[in-house]
DNA sequence: GGGTGTCTACTCGGATAGCTAGTGTCCGAGTGAACAAGG
DNA sequence: CCTTGTTCACTCGGACACTAGCTATCCGAGTAGACACCC
């Protein structure tokens, strides 16, 4: 799974302790944690074609959510970074064996492509099932001076 | 993912219907597909390191099923083609931020790592629950000419 | 005929190239704010 | 003082190199069977 991942829910979860009419700039957020700031940017418009994420150019511009982050699962970001495939892509190779049919549709036939998409299944089950609300909140509550030392630490880089 | 583990999985499978004591070459179990017959080799090699295939060089040797189906998991072919590391693999980035602790262990702090692993988790629990030897009975059931056709093919390919 | 040594063909195993996709960087188009000038 | 036009710094956006890991291939080490030869 690409690095980005880890980048882009992080930079999703510093958005969401800023206030949603103020946007963040992508040299800023990498800054944060030290990340190549041109690469995150590209991420972030990866989020941004995804809708995940509204841009604005030019001076007080950069990124802010898109909508609330009670409607952003994990699941959004993963695909948003990812793309859409699956991890285990079925390519079929019954179709070449001795019995395989050219009509049939494998990816839906085949007993392992089946076990391996119900494994991802749950997995996307699962990610889909927390948002970044759910991740903001479990923050707050384990460390609850981070959001505002965050608040702070942006407000003091403030150019 | 990578592609050879649909070309791991299969092979296996299709040892599971091969007598335990006989032993099948890479390149049948190849031909049997159309797959490049040296780079199932290779394969076929990383599943013998992890010791889910035994291995016996040559002539009538090959590759088989290391021990009972039932004691495969699909879990344990992906690990041996996939290597043990995690797909999302948490590089800490909490600790190059502003309130980074350098003896903080983040894989298991960070709440966004912790949610990743916990959906990678269920992800390989479900592969774990399922072994060779269920994917066997559910092909056996849905297609009983699977197993015999698959052998009639590897005994007429019999040099 | 039976035993034995050699030979040969066959198989895995690891070392070696090629290629796609992830990683990282750069510069240009667009934009909004700031500023200066005029009414 | 207020309006307006211009300028300009700032930001995203996509285009351009670089690298790592997956894909694919080849040849060598080892082995088991077959064969010929000798007893």
């Amino acid at each position: 799974m690409s690095e980005g991942v880890e980048w882009a829910l992080h930079s999703c979860l510093n958005l969401t302790w800023l206030d949603s009419d103020e946007a963040m700039t992508a040299a800023r957020l990498a800054a944060f944690y030290e990340l190549p700031a041109a690469y995150l940017n590209k991420q972030l418009q990866a989020l941004a074609r995804a809708g995940i994420l509204a841009s604005t150019s030019g001076p007080r511009g950069g990124f802010r959510l898109a909508r609330p982050p009670e409607q952003i699962t994990l699941l959004d970001v993963v695909t948003a970074i990812e793309g859409p495939g699956e991890a285990f892509r079925c390519e079929e190779i019954l179709r070449k064996g001795p019995g395989g049919r050219e009509d049939a549709d494998y990816r839906k036939a085949c007993v392992v492509s089946q076990a391996m998409r119900r494994a991802e299944l749950t997995w996307r089950k699962e990610l889909a099932g927390q948002t970044l609300a759910d991740i903001k909140a479990t923050v707050e509550r384990r460390h609850p001076r981070a959001p505002a030392s965050a608040r702070d630490w942006f407000a003091s880089r403030r150019p």
